[in-house]
Parts: structure tokens; sequence; C-alpha cells
DNA sequence: TGTACATCAGTGAACGCGCGTTCACTGATGTAC
DNA sequence: TGTACATCAGTGAACGCGCGTTCACTGATGTAC
């Protein structure tokens, strides 16, 4: 065990993360080293036994956003759903889902985007998008269907982006007529050309 | 006139705001003075004779931003349309144009939300968002149809944020079927309700 | 038409300080014997 | 069961340098007379 008996050395990790988290939501990558450890309850050289640089407090930050993102998309995945379409709507659900999460989703996407400065998370971040986008492609669906189903989910998960809020009775609304869409594909290829 | 002669200093003023984009595209908002000066050939010296800050420099880009995007859009607009949902269209066109145009208006949201980090940036940014959204919702179509075009629209535009690239034939789809979705309203709302 | 002066649009060196990083040291707990 | 030692998880002062800002100065052009 370490200096401080209060916490494991665990703990004090996820408190960082979760303080830098919080930080650089606000205040952008330029937030201070200080300022985040202080926020974990922790000496800045406490932080820097912890990650050995900002770039790599950085770094953890995005890998540990971008576990819990895939997790919040597989824990929504239903066992009983076997028809094509399944993974998409996962997709859906954890992107439209309400911010009551410990990790609101939508707020996590607005963080990365702060993230990517640092170049190496710009690397990972697209590796795990191409990758995400290969499993929803390969989710069975018709690609123009698949195509905005992928667009305005990730239209609502960009909101908070712009300062807005969207009202939740029209984000649950527009996440059934998304996922009823995934199961009727023909619907929406069906679209009548007017005129 | 100044002391170079080779250009006017609007000229210079706005070479000064396209380096900054580049720069803050690129590197994020730590991109130094000095390089973004130096890429619009200019001392930093020079620099600060039109923007006497950093946060000046930064929001006076947003500011440009938000107006070249509100351009934008209401250079979309058909004066032959007078439907109920021109206004959305004007938007859709604007934000799935292809990445032809001069200043691509994907990329300039991409580049904004790199800005946010400056707190009067948020509230410009914020501010434009309510008033954008108040005409959009102004337009005459159904809130659930707006609601998925908008999304949709936003979704496409947010893409370079994660380095994904979806194709242009995809998009041009896209484009046709939201457009004809706000001719057809009815459609998306009838959407059948299976089992 | 020439001269003096003001102004505009910069240059480039110097400053200073915020902040990331380094480093010597420390106090709990675990382990060997 | 007590003692010595190693290690782990930190503290906090000091350093140094990158970078935003300041400032004295400059060289073109415009304007008054």
């Amino acid at each position: 065990m370490g200096r401080t008996a209060g916490r494991s050395p665990e703990d004090t990790r996820r408190a960082l993360l979760d303080a830098a988290g919080e930080a650089i939501r606000t205040r952008g990558v330029n937030a201070t080293l200080d300022e985040i450890a202080r926020h974990a309850g922790v000496s800045k050289g406490g932080l820097i036994y912890h990650f050995a640089s900002k770039d790599e407090l950085i770094l953890e930050l995005a890998r540990d956003l971008l576990a819990s993102f895939r997790a919040q998309v597989e824990g929504r995945l239903d066992p009983a759903d076997t028809e094509p379409g399944r993974y998409t709507r996962a997709y859906v659900r954890a992107l439209l889902a309400p911010a009551a999460d410990e990790v609101a989703v939508r707020k996590a996407m607005a963080l990365i985007t702060q993230l990517t400065t640092v170049p190496a998370v710009a690397e990972l971040v697209d590796a795990d998008t191409r990758q995400l986008n290969a499993e929803l492609h390969a989710d069975g669906l018709p690609p123009d269907v698949l195509t905005l189903v992928i667009a305005a989910a990730d239209g609502v998960s960009s909101a908070p982006l712009w300062g807005e809020t969207v009202d939740r009775p029209a984000i649950r609304q527009l996440e059934r007529r998304l996922i009823q869409l995934t199961r009727q594909p023909a619907w929406w290829q069906q679209l009548p050309w007017e005129e």
C-alpha cells in the first residue's frame, strides 16, 4: 500500500481520469495538471506518478472513453434479437440513451473531440471508428438504410457540441422510429419519388 | 497604406484568419501565434496588430466561420421554393454539400468544436445555434420530421470529427431522400408499427 | 511641385510567467528472517 | 513476535522553457500647404 491509506491506487487513478475528463470538458485541453490533480485530491507529483506525462494522461483518458462507449453499445445488445441490424439497434440505443447514465455517452463524445488535439489520440479514434463502422456494415442491413440510421444517431449525439439540448420525448420517439426502420428497411428504400 | 505594399491590410487579416483556421484544425487551440503568423507571411507582432490577443483572434475566427455557414445556408435557399420546409432544405443542402467548396462546411464544423474552449466562443456558438434552431422550427414542418432531418444532416457533418469519410454517392442519395421527406412529412409519420 | 508631417501596417527583440517535468525526499504497508 | 529492509504511492519545492504580450522603432503611403 501507498502513502495515503484512504483509497487504493486504482481508485486514485480512476479519480484522476474522472477529474481530467471533467476539467478538459469545460476548460479544454489547456486545463492544467495542477487543477486536475487537486480535483482528484492528489498533488501534481502524485498525478505524474500515475501518468508519466500530460499526453499520456490524455491518451489513457481517450482509451477509457472509447472502451466505455464500446461497453455501452455491447451492453445494449438484445440477446433475444438475432435479426439483421441487431448491432445497429444497440448502437442507436447507446447513442440516444437518456443521459441518466453515470457516464453520459453524448457528453463523452463531445469530450473526445477535444482530445483529438493529441495526434496519438486522433489515430486511436480514427482506428476505433473504422472498426466500429466495419462492424455496423457487417450487420446485414442495406447500406442506404444504415447510412440514414447512423447519421441520425450521430447527429443527436453531436448536438451537445453546439450547446444544443434536444428535448427528451423527441429523442425517444426518434429512437423508436430508427429502430423500427432497421426492421423494415424496405420502407425507407421505397420512399416515393414525387413528380 | 502600410509597410508592406504587397497586399491590403484586409487581405492580411483574411490570410491570418485562414492560417489560424488551418493551424488550429490540425494542432488544436495550442497552435502558436508565431506559427499562425508565419503561415500568413507576417510577423507575430503583425498578427497582434490585427488581433489584440489570441482569444480575440479565436473569437473573430469563430464569428467568421458562423457567418460563412449562415451564408452557405442562405445561398442554398431556392427562390422558386415557397413550400413549408424550404429553409430546412437549404440547411440539408449546405451540410451535405460536396466538400469542393472553398471553405468546406463540414470541416468548418469540426474546427468550431475546437474553438469552444474559449468561453466567449462557446456562448457565441450557443446563441447562434439557438437562433438557427428557431428558424428551422418556424419552417412549417412537423417537429418529428424536423428532428429526423436535422439529426441526419448534423450526423453527416459531424463525421469528420471521428476521422470518418462517408462516401460521396451515399451522401448524395441521403440528401435527395431527406429533401424528399420534407416534401412528404406524412410518409415518415406513417411508418407502420410492426406487431 | 516640393517639403514636412501624420498615420498606417507592420518588424523583431525582450520580457515574464504559467505550467509541464524533474527530483529529492517521505511515510505507510508488505515481506524475510 | 519483533526487527530490518524494500517497495509502493505519494509530497512539494525548484527548474526551465515555450509562448503570449509589450514595446520601441521603421518604412511606406496619404495629406496639408
